[in-house]
DNA sequence: TCAAAAGTGTTCTCCCTACACCCATGG
DNA sequence: CCATGGGTGTAGGGAGAACACTTTTGA
């Protein structure tokens, strides 16, 4: 671990400064089940482990400004949606040096990333099967998912996650992936139609062989107007 | 470890390394409105500008230790609720040097403050008229205050804010301040006692010279419950 | 003709809302 | 006796929850 030359530590300060970075946390909707993207680790320490993308802080970048960077340099994704959640800051979290992290939670159209993955391993896992995770990202995971959870009461997300153009069933179960439980078709429908959000199109599709659904799309003013006041989301 | 200390007590690293504060916003009600305690500066840059509780993160200690540490030094409060609620990380928020700052949002039950400003001038505003602060500190408290309006409206808060027994009239009083909005005051009380987080006492006070009013205490456990699980509060 | 999926409507109940009356006290 | 503030009750409406029928298609 210790190659470096004194000459190489140019940057000093009178106190000790921690480094800082910044992971995101990256959700996508395969249309059955939440997934979220991570990377195989390629260098120590946890090498050969699976992590959120991410790295340090640029001297002249903002935070949020280095999570979309390190995203794009890592997965080519553009998100749809990006919130800062939570900075981890426990002093021995990382076995080199200290590390303060800065976590962001972003929202991607799947069907963006597809054939994304490059050179470097990077792959979607549904999320209640990820596999041991570098660092605390477990608990950095668990804690996306949560803030996930609460926005999604209060705000509109749907449009950050589905295709343009979607059915009903698709809305509802990207809803039923991320609050894990089960809604009532029907109560669901109205609810939703009732929000006004969503705009019925002439096209349909056969999800199944059975029959054919109603596809729509998203409102977009009415959704933006939402999600900038808030709504309740009772259910 | 990575830093190297050389004669002139100096920290080296390879790459520029910004340095970590954690600020605290510590709310707390008078009964009639919410203030914020603010703390003359003392040093440049904004030298006598009024700024929030705060310091440079240690080596050893966690940013949540850190904000308690200063909060406690500098004002001798424990906070009764204590929520980090966002990172500023701007290039050129601070004038020195890059500064990453850790932001904390802290409930104080207001009384246990009185006459607690010592030599370093530390004083209560009201919210609404708070004087010039210092750096971005104006960003923060309004962020701070979107936080908490948005938190009272699914946990319950005023077990951190009120003393141990009080009136409904003082509860709506605290929402109202918080929340900047007028609520009937049966209803109020309808929707409070419904919830079943407070307990009537068998005492009552004079709090005008009108007539008496009953006094209450939080159910502690309901509350917690609640706390937990989150709740709506539609109003 | 049967099973599976999608579209739609009704009833009940609960809670939020608006609003009014009574009572006690001090002036 | 009246103004002020505190305690309590009621009627109406809207939205969520529970629930059933119809249609279409492929097997």
């Amino acid at each position: 671990m210790f190659f470096l030359k004194v000459d190489e530590n140019k940057y000093c300060y009178k106190y000790p400064h921690p480094a800082v970075t910044t992971d995101c946390v990256i959700f996508g909707f395969d249309g059955v089940r939440l997934n979220v993207l991570l990377i195989k680790r390629g260098l120590q320490p946890y090498l050969g482990y699976w992590a959120f993308p991410g790295g340090f802080l640029k001297p002249e970048e903002s935070a949020e400004e280095c999570a979309l960077r390190e995203l794009r340099e890592e997965t080519q994704l553009t998100p749809e949606y990006v919130e800062q959640f939570h900075t981890y800051s426990l002093p021995k979290r990382d076995p080199r040096e200290r590390v303060i992290t800065i976590a962001y939670l972003t929202l991607v159209k799947l069907q963006d990333v597809k054939g994304g993955d490059d050179a470097e391993e990077a792959r979607w896992f549904p999320v209640d099967s990820v596999p041991q995770l570098a660092f605390d990202h477990d608990v950095i995971l668990r804690d996306a998912l949560a803030r996930l959870r609460e926005r999604i009461h209060f705000h509109p997300i749907g449009y950050d996650l589905l295709p343009e153009k979607f059915t009903l069933k698709e809305l509802q179960t990207l809803y039923e992936a991320i609050l894990g439980i089960h809604f009532d078709r029907r109560n669901f429908a109205k609810k939703m139609l009732h929000l006004d959000i969503l705009t019925q199109l002439d096209e349909t599709v056969w999800p199944t062989p059975k029959r054919e659904a109603n596809l729509y799309s998203f409102n977009r003013d009415k959704y933006t107007e939402l999600k900038r006041r808030g709504f309740r989301l009772e259910f």
